[in-house]
DNA sequence: CTTGTTAGTGCACACATGTTCACTGTAATG
DNA sequence: CATTACAGTGAACATGTGTGCACTAACAAG
């Protein structure tokens, strides 16, 4: 059913020999590419050091080699997985004309960046509401440097400069909510097509017309 | 440090003899108080049957007189925490004259009520967005039904008796969307005080004007 | 009063879990 | 070539898990 085989370690590059510490590295990306697998359908706190381990080929102990515990293992989720938002949002920000300008690309970038990596972006969200302990704490540390620079990025527009700090901080919360329920809705579709994926990409866009329409009319009470 | 005792079946009013069916009743309430109260700090699927019977003061056979899985717990759960919603809901509706009262009472009520049953409030979100299984996919079309009924609700305000069923929607989406993330922060403090809870407050008010205000220029594309 | 129903008990089972420990084979170092 | 460092092994542990079964005691119905 799955073309990924289960014991990930055996899988490598035909017979490469590769050096100690790549070897390593490598099962160590094996654990992790793993757990990823694994969370499509289970909560990180539902998920088990030993099945994690069994999914990426290796013996239970020798986990530890490569994490001191499955929290440690998250919060290197957790890097990973805000390394490919980064990557999205320096792609995002190359500085548009418009406004319009601005939505439309930044959800296309969106969308292209969650489905080459889904299962990144699925745990972001999941965790981000759902988790507890280490890596939900993590996760929501990361969210909000990451609507800080968003707020700072929104001074700089036309009809913007004037705003309060305060106020671009909620303007930016509230872009940034909208952003996850859509990155929610589109990883939580079973089967991906492009039609349902330009459906959600077109009601994002319509969501935040709707917010920076509202910048026209604002003023601070 | 917490008041409530770990046996909660031995907690009945003094010495209440009490019918049968009244008596089963109980400990069924017991059952998903104790699991309320654990969820606190697990995420639904991180949480064993054991552990809840034990937590409600009863050996974890017993708990199949109530339940036949921790599912059914789970979806019993999502029932009454949806009970609450509603309450809300119906307390938020009483016809407002103008959309800043329509903002300022909705935020209101939605802060009283998160503070009166926040573990409800706190599965909630946390099993929407991080949940798998038969109960997130319960709270998921709670939440639908939820939405279309408000996009009605919307359809009778002035600016948009005309607008099509879908960009309503889309509207009472993100406004859900939005309110959803105010009741996380409420429910995420640690240790609540009016303060954080009326600058909480005040954020979603903000929001839901920018929102709103943004109804104004708005012309579907 | 007798009888049947049933919420809750206690024991047992076959697992799964996290972690420990002594081990092995092989790549890296001298 | 000899030695060391170390990723991965396998057996073992104490404990937690879901669930089956025979049970008890108290209530409800006849």
């Amino acid at each position: 059913m799955d073309a990924r085989t289960l014991n990930v370690v055996a899988t490598r590059q035909a017979d490469e020999p590769a050096s100690r510490q790549e070897r390593k590295q490598r099962t160590r990306q094996a654990l992790l590419d793993a757990a990823l697998r694994l969370l499509k359908d289970r909560t990180f706190d539902g998920l088990s050091l030993r099945e994690v381990a069994k999914e990426a080929g290796i013996v239970p102990t020798a986990f530890y080699r490569h994490f001191e515990s499955m929290d440690d293992l998250g919060i290197a989720l957790v890097e990973r997985a805000m390394r490919s938002l980064r990557t999205m949002i320096r792609e995002a920000r190359q500085n548009p004309a418009t406004y319009d300008d601005a939505i439309r690309s930044s959800v296309h970038t969106l969308r292209t960046h969650v489905r080459a990596n889904e299962a990144h972006f699925r745990f972001l969200t999941r965790e981000r509401y759902g988790g507890t302990g280490p890596v939900q704490a993590a996760i929501a540390t990361e969210l909000r440097l990451f609507a800080s620079e968003l707020a700072i990025d929104l001074g700089r527009f036309e009809g913007l400069t004037e705003w309060s700090a305060d106020d671009l901080r909620m303007m930016a919360d509230l872009i940034v909510t909208a952003m996850l329920g859509t990155v929610m809705e589109l990883v939580d579709v079973r089967t991906p097509d492009p039609d349902t994926d330009e459906e959600i990409a077109a009601k994002a866009r319509k969501q935040l017309r709707l917010i920076v329409l509202g910048v026209a009319g604002w003023r601070s009470q």
